[in-house]
DNA sequence: CAATCCGTGTAATCGATGCTTACATTCACA
DNA sequence: TGTGAATGTAAGCATCGATTACACGGATTG
């Protein structure tokens, strides 16, 4: 969409809001939540073609809205593109959280395999929503008291539930900090190479990706867990 | 680079090619190899900013040429791209594989844990580099015999590792499939990761980035290898 | 109720970019 | 030596992000 030949956009048709008692309401001179409509719209490109595919003109366009009005609410691209981030980042967590609160709560371990699985199927599902959350330079790094709130919580989720495990005797190395990157870079890693085009062979269904994902989860946790076979 | 503001670039003072007899051979028409030239300036770029960072018009500046010539060599800005791509994952692979030419020949688990090595480093030393061999996206997908011949040579490399790994009873797991993508999500994870931005702290001196990486990396072999703990 | 302020949208414009077309130059081969 | 193909230039198109001047109209006041 960014420097491609494209069809001129058909023009949608004023959306209707507010029914005006009588006049026809072709299109009020102000949008109503034009900031909303925006960000909606640009996820709605990302969905479709990735970060690159989100122009600011093309978001105006499906909005129904001028070229310049976007940069009232938004003083450049990348300040929309943050929004748009900082959305799909409140959506991850929020799966992440809704799927740990159905986990057992007295196996630490399993929850913690619970966390990445729900962070795999997420990232899958939305693949080009965790581009734009997993590429860092959409947020901003100026801001104080860390940009994604969202993320800070979930590393420390990760990290209080690994701690917990260690507390119980479930893991081998005490090292925390390196089992929570490793695990991190692990189920990152995946999530990013079946975004990026390195298994080219699961097209649209995934069920491939999906048990593959389980099956290198499971590996490194029984790789960190203490008494890996010798029982089991 | 790719919509603010630069100084006009300064005008490289013509090259020096061919001295000619007398004449001060201002800018002879034919540049002599620019297509090797552009590739480089690319390269440059990507080095500078990223992918983003890499348009048609600047290559063009750098290599002292007007803003269409480089259409002469590359169809499209994204078969320049594809060249820089391909030219980066050469570089890359060379330097795995002269690393792994100085592993000891009798350790395949140990030969294993080099070629991760080598390629964590590549990927921090050279941040931008490996970001566009790792997006696919830069790659010809259409092309038969698979694109990147380097990138599936790799691949082998670490499949056929870790099988005589395995063959000398050093792997834990027999799904050696499973522990190649397990790895290979590892060792990605982490580098992207890198890049992408989630370890702040680490500004330039990267020192902390490569032990870091050590570590992870070991982590992970000990959690493949067989009897990991009782001895060592 | 009316006047006005200011948030929000429009129109027009700028410079940069990818890409194309028409033309110019020069190399290489017959 | 002459000519055609290869390779460069010049000019131009459409799109993009961004800025500026202006227009509209809802909300707050007196």
């Amino acid at each position: 969409m960014r420097s491609s030949a494209k069809p001129p956009s058909a023009k949608l048709p004023a959306r209707p809001r507010r029914p005006a008692a009588r006049a026809p309401a072709p299109k009020p001179y102000h949008h109503g939540d034009l900031r909303r409509v925006l960000i909606d719209a640009a996820l709605q490109l990302v969905g479709e073609g990735g970060p690159d595919a989100v122009s600011v003109r093309e978001a105006a366009r499906r909005a129904g809205v001028s070229p310049g009005a976007p940069f009232r609410h938004f003083p450049s691209r990348d300040a929309l593109m943050n929004a748009v981030a900082e959305e799909a980042q409140r959506r991850f967590r929020a799966e992440i959280e809704a799927a740990l609160a159905e986990a057992p709560a007295n196996n630490p371990l399993g929850r913690f395999r619970c966390l990445g699985l729900a962070y795999l199927r997420w990232a899958m599902k939305n693949p080009t929503h965790f581009e734009i959350i997993s590429s860092r330079r959409f947020f901003d790094h100026d801001k104080t008291a860390g940009v994604s709130q969202d993320n800070a919580e979930l590393i420390d989720l990760a990290e209080r539930t690994l701690a917990e495990a260690f507390a119980q005797g479930q893991l081998r190395s005490a090292d925390l900090k390196q089992v929570q990157i490793a695990g991190r870079a692990l189920v990152y890693g995946f999530a990013r190479m079946n975004i990026d085009g390195h298994f080219p062979r699961w097209g649209v269904a995934g069920a491939d990706a999906e048990r593959t994902a389980e099956a290198i989860l499971d590996l490194f946790i029984e790789g960190i867990a203490k008494v890996p076979s010798k029982s089991a």
